[in-house]
DNA sequence: AGCTGTCTACCTACTACTTGGTAGATGAAA
DNA sequence: TTTCATCTACCAAGTAGTAGGTAGACAGCT
């Protein structure tokens, strides 16, 4: 693996556990393992690294959503999957999705990060707006209303429950919360 | 009003946009217009400016509730006030529920400020938990399921649809994600 | 083969500034 | 006279970021 992802991977399991005023480049030199300057190498500036770890990710989460579209047909299958995607990701209340830890935190960002975050939101949205109009069709998810409002609605519900489970460090909350969206599952 | 409010309402203001590693006492320093050794006097340490900071932010919101259900008796009109009362804190996009902010970056905070978020999450579970089982009984919100499930959901729906608006900077995303909520009041 | 210039990754050592927090003095009010 | 809110002046540690240099790899050229 190279510097730069290896850069990356540690930033962003910092980011997602302290947010981005909770990780510095010396916290960086700790656990890759060369110094702060050497990191500066890579990536010249702070604004810049967030850019490349929100960049990342955002495009690991549109992979990751076409993946789903591609192995589950039924709308019921595909909003399992995304549900579990997420869940993983928790690490049972320890790591929040990057792009929550950085919602919240979004003032101390640069523009363009705030941008990729929009970005990171309206692929969601989009791709949740697909999901909820096809169930419309399939019937296999209960009462859906406006697909638009249905997505929004589905990935609040799905961000706030990472925020709960982070509070109270266990991902129980989490999994109380998505039961919610699982009832209307009827395949 | 005493110096102690002035000082806890500008910390909440600065914490509630910029998140607890987001302000400092220099900050405070600046818009209270007392020295920052003035400020320590008052809260010796960050850690107990937090403590008070949310233990005040519990005690003003455990009051809006029971506020809500005395004047209201039907589970219906409580949901509505409810969330009214979250999107009034919003401030279009710019400020978030103090506590959704302390969550997203607790990694840096004392125990008993992480003790104290979680006594704010389950007042308000428990709160709702009751609006559900009254919502059951009086038939005023559509298709009710377990109450307790319903709570937690209902808690993260909101949460999330903060982290939403705050990342675009605008209410219109927590007004979309609730009316997904909304649509299921009958009354 | 030897030489030369460029490039990359890394280093040490630093800067300018911010962080939370403290010591000790002053003045006013009780 | 004691108590309190405030001040100035400081501290050690941490912040992002820079200056300037070193060692090795990989050209292209003779």
């Amino acid at each position: 693996m190279d510097r730069k992802t290896e850069i990356l991977d540690s930033a962003e399991k910092l980011a997602r556990r302290h947010g981005y005023d909770g990780f510095s480049y010396a916290d960086l030199e700790r656990v890759v393992g060369i110094r702060k300057a050497s990191i500066h190498h890579h990536f010249p500036s702070k604004a810049e690294l967030a850019e490349a770890l929100v960049r990342r990710y955002t495009d690991r989460m549109r992979a990751e959503l076409s993946r789903i579209s591609v192995s589950h047909s039924s709308a019921a299958r595909r909003l399992r999957d995304y549900l579990a995607v997420y869940q993983k990701a928790l690490k049972g209340g320890e790591a929040l999705c990057l792009c929550v830890v950085f919602s919240a935190g979004s003032q101390s960002l640069s523009d363009p990060v705030v941008e990729l975050l929009k970005q990171y939101h309206d692929d969601s949205i989009d791709w949740l707006s697909g999901l909820f109009a096809q169930a419309a069709a399939d019937q296999t998810i209960a009462n859906v209303g406006e697909p638009k409002r249905e997505a929004i609605a589905c990935l609040a519900l799905v961000e706030g429950a990472q925020l709960l489970s982070r509070a109270s460090r266990s991902e129980i909350p989490f999994e109380e919360a998505t039961q919610q969206m699982m009832a209307r599952i009827i395949d």
